[in-house]
DNA sequence: CTGAAAGCGCTTACAG
DNA sequence: CTGAAAGCGCTTACAG
């Protein structure tokens, strides 16, 4: 490891008897080089190992970094993983590479705006092409408005209030009421909601679609059935134990992301509790889990190809106001006791 | 988007009106600058959102990129993306910044060579300080070797067949032995073996440690009961339906990795089947996925957090013998009827 | 088709 | 403590 210096343009021009500019011209495969010219610096090429080192040519002005960044929360929660594959795909296809950073969470469950500062810098310092971003929920602190104003950036999941930018969205109102809707439909009366973050945007356009649903059949919110702010699955796990000692328990648990949805899962299975565990996002083997389950499911893998494609878009030069993408969702129901039955 | 010209050190020396080299001091924290000089920089560049390029500050000999490379097959499996993000952690603390690239896998389920290939020449083209990598099983094109001559290396999970580098391994030999023990110790003695690569060095040493303890207990393999050359769940699900198909089916079915075990409990759960699936890998929420299951776990994140650490050891300077940093698993088993009872 | 030269934005001896 | 100058490894007009 770590050989001498790596050999320059300069070297392959001595080995070859050429100028630098020559060797440029047949590491970028420009034409107008003699068919002799190019095979010497070819195999000069071949022969010292040369690699065009990349900072040097970034350096230009106008050159690109062909880098582009992901930002994500925590790359343990199968969608980010499944979104940053999307995006590798689709980036490596075009030419690109990613840059991977986690902003983490706070003590408090909220994002570190001390770290996506820091992160912004990086990103900028570097001179990405471009980012891709799952942002928190505004921008109080202006810190994607400036991100957005030297680079472009495409959005996933939301667009933090007061940024403008395009932004690949789930269909997170219309999924969760319909996911209420069937559960209504299936008689269900007494539907618990266990949720996360209600100030990030995700969390609380679930929670309108799931209070939509409710609304529109006529059928009462319960305060005691109401679980916000659940940072893990292990909180939600905990909530939904709760919920099931009531002493009017809910014959539904609405689950509004896949970590609650853990949880819930979990708690449902252990006290063999007769309820419907309804989710927003996929989990593995639901089908599996417990005897009936409800899903709003939708491909990650297929966001981040999208997310990336708009990027990309806008890396060839296009030029538009801010677009905005819906993936749509599906619904998907495990076991066949999903009617109530109490 | 995409404002002007960003702001050079030169635009900042005019500003605060001093020399580029001061403000390049300043920029570096170094001493021996004037205390009213720094403060007289620091306004500018705070005034101007200065930010260092790093293409330029890179370019210099003995420079890092204070970038390191992660490269996996597919982000998909928890096993990576949990791996990454133990890395980026460890990475971000120190200052370095995860490049993300995927291999992916060709028709047949094999590493490509030559996506690995280009993907060597994308590191060393961006002078990457270092590089992580799940690795192919072997390196008959030398593209590994090649890379480690360049760059420092740490390997994940295995080491190439004639390579050598740093490497941080599982126990994995270790784990399916003392799996297949504890099966062998309640009584099964039909146990099935579904299993992916077997090329793969981290297939091969499953096996061997699952071949062992049959040996060690004097149990004999039955050639029907193996399947592998499994490349996805999917396809593990249907070598499942045929074992459990057979007229004196197996009573444990051992799974090699995570996702021949998800196909496994599909299969198993489907036919209602009455046996045990055991697997290297932890999948979630294996409590309440069958009625009897028993896993070899271990913390993927913890995996990562140490590989990146070996590197940064080499980073700074480290230079020993290659090492070797082998990561402990365990055995948990779910549900009570583990024991064979026909 | 090819080369000499300027310049990208930094860092780093070298003077002072 | 500060500045002028060289140089890192490329690309790109500009001549020829």
């Amino acid at each position: 490891m770590g050989a001498g210096r790596p050999p320059t343009m300069r070297d392959v021009a001595e080995h070859a008897g050429v100028s630098i500019s020559t060797v440029s011209r047949v590491v970028n495969a420009e034409k107008y080089v003699d068919a002799a010219t190019r095979e010497r610096v070819e195999a000069s090429v071949a022969a010292l190992g040369f690699l065009r080192n990349e900072s040097a040519r970034t350096l230009r002005p106008g050159q690109r970094t062909a880098t582009i960044a992901l930002v994500v929360e925590d790359l343990t929660n199968p969608f980010s993983a499944e979104l940053a594959h999307g995006v590798e795909e689709v980036a490596a296809a075009a030419g690109y590479v990613v840059l991977l950073l986690s902003t983490g969470r706070d003590a408090l469950g909220d994002r570190d705006e001390v770290r996506e500062k820091e992160i912004v810098g990086e990103l900028l310092s570097r001179r990405v092409d471009g980012v891709l971003m799952i942002p928190g929920a505004d921008d109080a602190s202006g810190r994607y408005a400036a991100l957005a104003e030297r680079a472009p950036v495409v959005f996933v999941d939301r667009l933090p209030r007061g940024v403008k930018g395009d932004v690949v969205l789930l269909d997170n109102v219309g999924g969760s009421r319909r996911l209420t809707r069937r559960l209504l439909e299936r008689g269900h009366r007494r539907i618990a909601y266990v949720g996360g973050d209600r100030g990030s945007g995700t969390g609380s356009k679930r929670y309108s679609g799931f209070r939509a649903a409710l609304k529109a059949a006529g059928v009462p919110e319960h305060r005691e059935l109401l679980h916000f702010a659940q940072h893990s699955s292990d909180e939600a796990r905990l909530a939904t134990q709760d919920l099931l000692a009531l002493a009017d328990p809910p014959t539904a648990i609405f689950c509004d992301n896949n970590r609650m949805t853990v949880g819930a899962l979990l708690a449902v299975h252990r006290a063999r509790a007769d309820v419907v565990v309804a989710g927003f996002d996929t989990v593995e083997l639901a089908e599996v889990l417990v005897d009936r389950v409800a899903l709003v499911t939708y491909d990650p893998v297929d966001v981040g190809r999208q997310a990336a494609g708009l990027l990309l878009e806008r890396l060839d030069g296009v030029d538009v106001a801010p677009r905005r993408i819906t993936v749509p969702v599906e619904l998907a129901e495990f076991g066949d006791r999903q009617q109530v039955h109490r």
